[in-house]
DNA sequence: CTGAAAGCGCTTACAG
DNA sequence: CTGAAAGCGCTTACAG
C-alpha cells in the first residue's frame, strides 16, 4: 500500500489513479514541466541565520523570538523585521527539546466506531479543545485510541515526550491508559466525573442536574407517572443521570417505582427494547438519558400506536442533530460540548504550570431545550 | 481565564468547581492527603541512562532502538530488555531535531462551524487519516482553521516544522494555506479535486461519477424529467456534481434543461428555496447535490401537499446520518470518507519520502444507497 | 559489531 | 543590554 508510484517513476508525469467506476471522468495523465518551479529555496531559516543576517548573536535572536524585555528597542526591531521578511519560525522540535516543553497537549479519544460516527458531540468537543489551545498558543496532537495499536499508542502518549499533557476523553472506568497517567508524571485531565479518583482532574457536564432539569420539566408539565430509560450504571454519566431522576421525583415527593426503570444501553436498539418493556406499565411520561434511546423509545411508542406527546412525554439528553429531526422534535438535555473542550484545555494548561496543586475538577451546566416531544405546547 | 485555582492555592484541598444550577450535586471540597502518592518517579528515561544500564554506549543503544542490523543479537537482547524495563521510549522532540523529521503529520480543517458542527464526514474521515497514521508509525496533529488565527496558524504549519507534511481538507479554491503551501518544499496533499493545479497532490471522491450514478438510478426507474439542485459552482464538488447530471442525461439522449437546475448552496435552506424554484416546473425526480440540501427540498415538497417519492423521487449525496432518518428516507451517493482519509495519509507519505516524484491524484468511487426517496420500491 | 564525537536548532544561566 | 558556551536527547558518519 506505501508504494503508489506509477512503474515509471517518471519525474516528468503526472500520477493519475482514477479508481472509479466513471467512464466519463475527467482525470487524464499529462506531460508538463512544472513540477519544479524553482522558486526561492528559502531553505527553513534557522537562529544561526536571522542572527547573521540581523548582525546580533542567535542568544539576542532567541530572546527577540521569546519576548525577554531584556533587548534594546532598536536591536529588537531590527532583528524583528529579519524574522518576518525571512518568514522565520522557530523549530519546534528544537524548541520543545531545549525547552522541555512542546507546547503540543494530546487528546486522546476512544472510537468506539458508533460513537464518533454518527455523534457529533465529539466534534464539537474538538472544537473547543482546539480553539482554547489556539488562544493559548498551543497544538493538539489526536489519537483515536484504535484498540490494536492500544500499547504502542499509550508508551507514546505517556513516556514519548512529545506532548506536555493529555485530555483522555474515557467513558470507562478502568481505563489502562488512566492507569499508566496516574503512575506517571504527566499532567492529564480527563472528560467524565471520576468519583473516588482524588488525583485526577476533569471536566464533565452536570449529568444529574440536567436529568433532574428534564425530569422536573415534565413534572411542571402535569405528567406524574414518569418512567426512565436508563444507561448503563457501570458508566457515571449513566448512573449520574438516574441519579438526576431520583432527585427530581423525592423534590415531588413521588415515589420511585422500579417497574418505571429499564435499562438502554445509550443505544438506540436498547431504547427500543426498554421502551417495550415500559410500555405496559402505562406511564406518562419518559425520560430517555440519551438521545438516541429516546429515538429508540420514539419506534417503539409509535409501533403500539400511542401519540408522543399527547398519550406520552418523551424528553431525550445530549441533544444530538438527530434529535432536532425526529417527528415530533426531542425536548433534550443539551451538553455544553464544546465548553467542555474549553475548559479541560484551561484545566490541562492548569496543570502543566503547577503541578503541584491540587487536582482540579469542574462541572458545568446543561440546558434544557424545549421542542415538541415533551408536551410544553399542549398545556 | 487561565487561572482556575482556588484563592488560597492549597495543596492539600481537592479544588472543586461547580458550575451549576444543581442544589444537589454531589461535589464537595474535601481534604485528603493522596495529591502526592510519591510513586517511584522514574523520571523520563533518556538514551544516557538505558546505555548505562545495559552497559554499551549511547550509539548500540540509539542503534537497538532503530532497528539497526549492525548489532549482536546478544546486546541487542541486553539492551532490548532493559528498554522495555524502563518502559522507555526515546524522546520526540531529540529524535525529531536529530533526524529532520518528526514522524507528524498535520491535519488541517476548515472550520466553518456549520460544516463540522452536523456533519459526521469530518470525523469519519479524520478516523481514516488517524488509523493510517497508526499503521505507518506517525502522529498527527490537528489544525481546526479558525480564522482569527490564521496567520499564526499557516506560519506555524508551513514553517514551524513540527510536522513532516500536512493534509488540506479545504474546499476552497483560492486557500491561503495552499499557496502559501505550494511555495514552499513542505509535502501537501489536499483533500478535494485541483482541475487546473498541476503541482499538487490530492485525493477525491469520484463527484462526477457518484452525481451521473444517481441519475442514471432515477432514469432506469422510469423518470425522464429530472431536476437537480446544485452546489456553488465556485466549488469544484459543486462543478463535479452538476457535470455528473448533465453526463447522465446525455447518456440517454436527454436535452439539458436550465429551467430544471436550481442552486442550493449546499445548506438546507438553499435546498428549500431551490426546490420552491423548480416545483412549478413539475419535475419528476430530483437529484440534491447534497443531503443537507435534499432535506430542505422535502420540506418544500412536503408543503406543496406532493408525495415522495409517488409524485417526485428525489436522490441526495453524502450520507449524512440524517439521511437515513427523513421520512421517507434519503437514496443517496455515499462518499468514501473514510478511505478519502486512509489515501491521503498514503499519498501524502509517498510525497513525504520521494519529493522529487510527480504529485499524485486518486479518484475514489463512490457508492449508491438505496433508500425510500427514489422510488426503487414502486416500481 | 561498537564507541567517541559532532551536530540537529533552540534556550538559558553566566559573564561582561 | 549582549554574547560565548553549555546543554536538551537523539542520530549518524567516522574510526576502529
Amino acid at each position: 500500500m506505501r508504494r503508489l508510484l506509477p512503474a515509471g517513476d517518471t519525474r516528468e508525469t503526472r500520477a493519475c489513479y482514477l479508481i472509479s467506476s466513471s467512464p466519463y471522468a475527467v482525470e487524464i495523465n499529462m506531460s508538463h514541466s512544472r513540477t519544479h518551479p524553482c522558486l526561492p529555496l528559502m531553505h527553513m531559516m534557522n537562529l544561526e541565520q536571522i542572527a547573521k543576517l540581523s548582525g546580533v548573536s542567535r542568544s539576542t535572536v532567541s530572546r527577540v523570538i521569546n519576548d525577554d524585555p531584556h533587548v534594546s528597542d532598536g536591536t529588537r526591531e531590527n532583528v524583528l523585521r529579519v524574522v518576518r521578511l525571512m518568514n522565520y519560525v522557530p523549530n519546534a522540535a528544537a524548541r520543545g527539546l531545549a525547552r522541555g516543553r512542546t507546547q503540543v497537549i494530546g487528546l486522546v479519544i476512544p472510537t468506539g466506531i458508533s460513537t464518533l460516527f454518527a455523534d457529533p458531540y465529539f466534534s464539537i468537543f474538538i472544537q473547543g479543545v482546539s480553539s482554547a489551545c489556539n488562544a493559548h498558543g498551543h497544538s493538539v496532537m489526536l489519537w483515536l485510541a484504535e484498540p490494536e495499536y492500544e500499547r504502542r499508542q499509550i508508551r507514546q502518549i505517556v513516556h514519548g515526550g512529545s506532548i506536555d499533557g493529555v485530555i483522555v476523553a474515557s467513558a470507562l472506568t478502568d481505563d489502562v491508559l488512566l492507569n499508566e497517567l496516574s503512575q506517571s508524571q504527566r499532567p492529564y485531565v480527563v472528560v467524565g466525573r471520576r468519583p473516588n479518583d482524588w488525583q485526577t482532574s476533569y471536566v464533565d457536564a452536570d449529568n444529574s442536574g440536567g436529568a433532574r432539569d428534564a425530569v422536573r420539566h415534565l413534572l411542571r408539565l402535569g405528567r406524574r407517572r414518569i418512567a426512565t430509560i436508563i444507561g448503563p450504571q457501570n458508566m457515571i454519566a449513566g448512573l449520574d443521570r438516574l441519579t438526576g431522576y431520583v432527585m427530581a421525583l423525592r423534590e415531588y415527593g413521588l415515589p420511585i417505582d422500579q417497574d418505571l426503570i429499564a435499562e438502554g444501553g445509550f443505544n438506540e436498539s436498547g431504547g427500543y427494547l426498554a421502551m417495550q418493556q415500559l410500555l405496559p406499565r402505562r406511564p406518562e411520561a419518559v425520560f430517555a438519558a440519551s438521545d438516541t434511546m429516546a429515538i429508540g423509545a420514539l419506534r417503539a411508542i409509535r409501533e403500539v400506536g400511542l401519540r408522543v406527546p399527547d398519550d406520552l412525554a418523551l424528553i431525550g439528553f445530549d441533544d444530538t442533530p438527530l434529535a432536532a429531526r425526529t417527528d415530533p422534535p426531542l425536548t433534550v438535555i443539551r451538553q455544553p460540548a464544546q465548553q467542555l473542550g474549553r475548559m479541560a484545555v484551561e484545566i490541562l494548561l492548569e496543570v502543566i504550570d503547577y503541578p503541584e496543586v491540587a487536582p482540579q475538577c469542574l462541572i458545568l451546566p446543561t440546558e434544557l431545550v424545549v421542542r415538541a416531544s415533551c408536551g410544553a405546547a399542549l398545556v
